[in-house]
DNA sequence: AGTGATTGTTGTACCCCCAAACATATTCCA
DNA sequence: TGGAATATGTTTGGGGGTACAACAATCACT
């Protein structure tokens, strides 16, 4: 972001106040003020500006029983909103999120075959189409991708399960919708929803690990912010080395956390055939049979030993575990503890909380959102050309 | 650093300009002007502002032979300079290092045993109290640690070589010399160096590994800022685990690259005893038979697995092998590389560049006297309190 | 010597935030 | 019930900071 204007000022003061109401929700104009540092008057003043390009609203607040004149609530306008897209192997989920992080509107489109990258983006742009956006915002669209994706512009480089290898996506999805689009990482953007509005409120540094059916996806926050490493490919845990195992993942790379930890090996050990996740998490807690522990803690050595590598490069103060990590971490947290910690240097295990993951099935449309939304807070003014 | 105030505007400029002449050495005004993007007049400002803070001179510049009025050229005053500390095992090094990155003198302290950090820090005063630095404007202490340093307060959390466990140092040196003080792990600083002023310039994600006789010691930039995680101890390659020996490190964790990567066994093997780094790395490329051949692939297949768990979750664009590690690169640089490569996730793959260190033995003082420089160069202005 | 190009220098305009004075709305208390 | 206390909105003036335009200075080229 250029610095050093004295518009660069106004744009930074407005993306706080913007962002204070995005991450904090309603707020009074003095809140807002003191929570900023900036004074009365320049608050009338930014809060005037963002109101005038529609994005908040102001209202009478009730009485809330203080002295002193009562300060007007600044709420953001529900009309600004996203597009979150999320293709899978077998659906397509599509989801309007407001700015106020409401779920506004879910639709989710199956398919039989695996989808090429022009097919999805095909179908995205045929169902976007078909929404009715009248009386919205849309201040762009957000891909959630499970594979490795190019940031600068959107390429999705590998996406195994997928089978997309080089495939551009977020260019030919602008072209075909008309809207600025964004791409990352599925399990980055789960670590930033988690971290601006699950289980990591707060917190700095934040990594965040999912398994899922289609194996073990991992992203990292750091000094608040995504970590994105050269490409945008960073926070790829699943794929580091735990065990000389020659079991390969979905990478081909032998004995990664993900070729040794696995949600297939779980649902036969517990005798499932495709249990919806709280299912899963349900039965494995029920079921503390020695074969399933075994099992369970085999896993969670494996688990610990990639955690520790996490730890150790990257000092995070919690790590949230989601899917059907999450399951494993219910059924023995002191175990994988004491594993992770085994394998940590002392200081930094000492700050690290591991806890599951509190965003549900929405935790994608959330992350893909903020994705989506990221211009329009760093620069509020934007919106103007929308 | 607080925004939004007309005063952060003054302060980014000031710190762009003195940041870029830090970095890219003298330049004229017209020069610092295009790369910070402001105007003539603006950049004739901030010059007179640095000038009248002492921190740079305007020179008339040698005829170079374009058209136009020449630019005077802005040189930052070596009189500005830090004092680097790095306490090792036998020896306490300090260095006098000028803004202009010059190293202007040097003092060695060995000792017999290895020091508490209470004998470590009066040493290192009485040896500042002892230095001639009249005419010199010292903006403060920069210490380079080999353990895990917390960043807020400089508390040493633990230095196992040392023996040093949640001994503080920051603050009782500050008290001791009067000098502000900040601490930071060595490698941490030697990425931070070899980021800035060695192999990796203009890079903005990269991993140092340093191999040295008391282990192995890393640290990492991404985004252009030295990664430091909750509490600064991030980067620590060397205690992740690439192996299931049972060997354990300084840290007492089994099977890390410390633990299986070790500069003693490189000795023992080449029948060494203790030679100088130009000496090993000399005797080591001379020595091409099967049985050091043999101890040099297993150690870089444990560093490529150690590496690729670093590309995989930091996805740095190059990684800089100083000390025995850069012997071993030497030594066969297309096996570490294929046995990195293939743990690592093919897109981070890509854009890696392994390379060696190029910033010698000044390399510590450099990182600590940048750490030491950060607050000037983050706020210029702040001198005028010196 | 003249011309064109580039940059320093100076004065003005504009943007932005802050502080102070005043106005307003609420609670508290006698 | 009415004043005092409190907190905040509103308005106005001022200062810090950068950009712009006009002018001056200095170089290369012919």
């Amino acid at each position: 972001m250029p610095q050093g204007t004295s518009e660069s000022v106004r744009r930074a003061n407005l993306s706080a106040v913007l962002r204070d109401l995005y991450l904090h929700g309603p707020s009074s104009r003095s809140a807002l003020g003191s929570s900023s540092g900036r004074n009365r008057s320049t608050i009338a003043s930014l809060v005037a500006d963002l109101a005038s390009l529609g994005l908040v609203t102001e209202k009478d607040p009730e009485h809330h029983g203080a002295a002193g004149r009562p300060s007007p609530v600044v709420s953001l306008r529900p009309e600004t909103a996203a597009i979150a897209v999320n293709p899978e192997i077998d659906m397509l989920t599509i989801t309007l999120v407001g700015l106020d992080t409401a779920i506004i509107q879910t639709i989710r489109h199956s398919y039989r075959r695996i989808p090429s990258a022009e097919e999805a983006i095909s179908v995205t742009a045929a169902v976007i189409a078909g929404l009715e956006l009248t009386g919205y915002r849309i201040t762009g669209i957000g891909v959630a991708v499970p594979g490795q994706v190019r940031a600068e512009d959107g390429v999705i480089a590998n996406a195994p399960h997928l089978h997309w290898v080089d495939e551009p996506f977020g260019g030919p999805l602008a072209a075909a919708t008309g809207y600025p689009v964004r791409v990352a990482n599925d399990a980055a953007l789960g670590a930033l929803a988690e971290n601006d509005f699950g289980a990591g409120r707060g917190v700095s540094d934040l990594l965040y690990v999912n398994g899922g059916a289609s194996g073990i996806g991992s992203g990292a926050v750091s000094n608040g912010r995504l970590l994105r490493g050269a490409a945008g490919f960073a926070g790829e845990l699943g794929h580091v080395r735990v065990s000389s195992s020659p079991a390969t993942d979905s990478a081909g790379i032998a004995g990664t956390l993900e070729a040794m930890v696995t949600r297939a090996e779980l649902l036969e050990t517990l005798g499932l055939d495709s249990p919806t996740a709280s299912e899963l998490a349900a039965r494995l807690l029920a079921d503390r049979s020695a074969r399933t522990r075994k099992v369970v803690l085999r896993s969670l050595d494996h688990l610990g030993t990639g955690l520790a590598a996490a730890v150790n490069l990257l000092n995070p103060q919690m790590i949230v575990l989601g899917g059907f990590l999450a399951s494993l971490l219910a059924y023995e947290r002191e175990y994988l503890e004491r594993a992770t910690f085994a394998a940590s240097l002392a200081p930094s295990a000492r700050g690290v909380r591991i806890a599951p993951s509190q965003l549900g099935e929405n935790l994608l449309a959330i992350g893909a959102a903020q994705l989506a939304f990221e211009p329009l807070l760093e620069n509020p003014a934007s919106v103007a050309s929308i």
